[in-house]
DNA sequence: TGGCATAATTTTGCATTCAAAATTATGCAC
DNA sequence: GTGCATAATTTTGAATGCAAAATTATGCCA
């Protein structure tokens, strides 16, 4: 059974899906309830019903599912690995805390695989890779001018997604998911400020220069630099509300 | 109940163990069943008891393993989170099969996420790390000097974690532990030629050496060349038994 | 009333059960 | 014997049941 979205489409959707598909060429008609757990619960974290530290009530959530304790015990277990939820033996499971040297290791870590990404996709990517690139800042810049910061946020986490895609790694493009999944409720959190805001643009259109250029080293380091800015901004933003 | 190992046990050997205590500080006296499990099936896919492509026979593994499918279908579920395990729906687990591509893929992260570590680490590291990798360092010369291949194979990886331990990322520790478990079967098969072994220690000695001055831009490109070098030759390796 | 021991309740971890889907076996026509 | 349709079996996904542990409530005594 489907279970009813309660979470802002704009943060659900996930540009990464269409690489889940199976070798078998099957393509996923039901879902598994454990499958849609995980989803809805990941998305009850970045939306903020899920807080860190809360414990997580079974009975509760699987009321609010409508699930049984199986598949959601198995998602509880899947977001564990993750790093979502922390697994405590006979006490039960709660969403992480991340501490403010958890969050800087984050980006830190983010930081050195988008550069990472970068520097491969500057010699990997294609014509049409880059043209498509071109458009995505194109819209970036005007929705900038339009100060629509949400449509922004999600446009941005899609420009980081196809620079990542870009680099052609697997690996990466996993690691990457996983950490973009642990930053992005205090990313979503975060007071982007006007001043922010105008550098980031600027930042991006750096690291664009660095790949129209294929020039994977200089990519490289002007996405470091405007990540590790970005984390920043967002270790400043959430040390105000939670130290 | 605990689970008797089949595995080799210089193989199951966990440096990073320590890092996993509960915020809580309770040492954890009974490890649960899903968790035993899937370091079992961990070892059994590093151990070659569980070959890539091969479908996972629940009713068999319960048995073996002496448990009931609630804790083995966890762990699969976890497995299948950190890329061990591929879960075909409706069809059930297999044995993750790693294409060249993938493995490559691997190994250019594995090269990124560890040159960026000693980076990290080169700045990072106390005086009193420093002393223990170079006793690591003179210990693995001596393992090469007696042509003792296995323990080699265990320093050789101890030295590597030490190496990641020092960048004090936590976020790079886990992502590391992640990589490492994917490719650990093949550099367990692959073959390590006298040449190799003789370069992969020189290596070694260069980026230690980049380490003690404390040059990070140093460290990080002696590391993903050494890594790099490394991923070839294991590509090699199994490109020769499975293509 | 406050502190502590004990009892009741809840929650966890795991085993078992059950229905639906997939796989394999069987039988029948040709 | 081969090809196909149908039946039997196995396997998967999920719900439920159950015992042990942890939490909360209750009552006793100072």
């Amino acid at each position: 059974m489907a279970i009813a979205s309660v979470v802002n489409p704009v943060l659900t959707e996930d540009p990464t899906a269409a690489s889940k598909v199976e070798a078998e060429a099957i393509p996923i008609l039901r879902r598994s309830l454990h499958d849609e757990a995980i989803e809805h619960i990941r998305d009850m974290i970045v939306e903020g019903l899920l807080v860190g530290g809360d414990w997580i009530n079974e009975p509760e959530l699987c009321r609010q599912l409508q699930i049984s304790r199986t598949p959601l015990r198995e998602a509880l277990k899947v977001l564990a690995t993750e790093g979502l939820i922390e697994l405590v033996p006979r006490r039960g499971a709660r969403v992480a805390r991340l501490s403010t040297q958890e969050m800087a290791d984050l980006f830190e870590a983010l930081s050195g695989i988008e550069g990472l990404a970068a520097e491969l996709a500057a010699t990997r990517m294609s014509a049409a890779d880059f043209e498509k690139l071109r458009d995505m800042q194109v819209k970036i810049e005007n929705l900038h001018a339009a100060r629509d910061r949400l449509t922004y946020f999600h446009e941005n986490r899609a420009l980081h997604l196809a620079i990542v895609h870009g680099s052609g790694n697997s690996a990466l493009i996993k690691i990457h998911a996983q950490l973009i999944a642990r930053v992005s409720r205090a990313r979503y959190q975060a007071i982007l400020s006007d001043q922010r805001w105008d550098d980031s643009i600027a930042e991006h259109a750096q690291v664009l220069a660095a790949l129209e250029k294929r020039d994977g080293p200089l990519a490289c380091e002007r996405m470091r630099y405007h990540i590790a800015h970005t984390g920043k901004v967002v270790l400043a933003s959430v040390g105000k509300t939670s130290p």
